[in-house]
DNA sequence: TCAGTGGGTTCCATTTTAGAACTAACTTTG
DNA sequence: CAAAGTTAGTTCTAAAATGGAACCCACTGA
């Protein structure tokens, strides 16, 4: 199975794996957030060759998640931006962060946490349901659609 | 960079792709939330080659996101199962699952849609604040941490 | 003129993956 | 009893992706 083979899937994991299922492309898309925009520092924050750096960018740029924006004329240069469709990402981000601060920690110190952007108060970002407000855990939803991602309540305990 | 030169970085979003990071490893763990649990049953779901899907399923064992539990002794033979470490993962997958719907949908029909396991009533999952209950965009919350996933606010429209 | 910057492309060696066949230890079917 | 099927892999080769380094081009600035 190749890249462009998963994005005609019916399942959204295997849709949504076709854009950023790659993990340069994740790392890119970190520091897409973290502010960066050109090429150059892309490469030397990542470590990334430069053959696969302009691979990711064009597919991100492909898929609608970056846009290319000229910043000067001669000559042509431009930087990569988040679409709106690439801020979307960030639920995927955080709740990976927050995953990997609980079950993946750093030996030193205490890792990443999250701040307001008003309060500066920290935050703990979970899922709820926008209709209830209600936590939500693997137990107490799960997918329906084509027998996909229809989480049993079986598992460890199972 | 390797996989395993991955895991020791700082960043928590590095940390989490050396265990997550590939798309095989995705679709795996999607079908262990739909309850598969063998190797055959992956194999066939997955198309995925033999070869793989063992260098896998090995890796996620190794980092305690699956363990494997005997259901016959001759010949021997286990299973794949989700542990805690591994339900944990849910809210990555199903935060993707919700951006794929909106931003990457499938021509035909509506996609996947998440269902609440007590009432059947329809989920919609976001991210909130545990402490304070209000949902969480790009702009309302950035990471700590030395110089990392710090969100600028400045992307699309900067 | 000469070095430096920014954003790539090209080349080759190494690594990873796909695809298929094969092994091993059983169980079931005829 | 022999033949075929099941389950969980391993082994093999060819194709694809990646790493690492060098190169190119259009400037800018000293």
């Amino acid at each position: 199975m190749r890249w462009d083979e998963l994005k005609d899937e019916t399942c959204p994991v295997a849709r949504g794996l076709a854009v950023i299922g790659d993990r340069w492309t994740m790392l890119v898309l970190r520091d897409c957030f973290h502010g960066v925009r050109r090429f150059e520092d892309f490469q030397k924050r990542l470590g990334i060759t430069r053959h696969v750096l302009a691979d990711r960018l064009r597919k991100l740029e492909e898929a609608g998640v970056l846009r290319r924006r000229p910043y000067q004329d001669r000559p042509p240069r431009h930087e990569y931006l988040l679409t709106e469709k690439g801020l979307a990402l960030n639920p995927v981000l955080t709740t990976l962060v927050h995953w990997a601060n609980e079950w993946a920690p750093h030996p030193d110190g205490p890792g990443m946490t999250f701040i307001s952007s008003e309060t500066g108060e920290q935050v703990e970002p979970i899922l709820t349901d926008a209709r209830t407000g209600e936590p939500l855990t693997h137990r107490s939803f799960r997918a329906t659609a084509p027998a996909l991602h229809a989480a049993k309540d079986e598992t460890e305990r199972g």
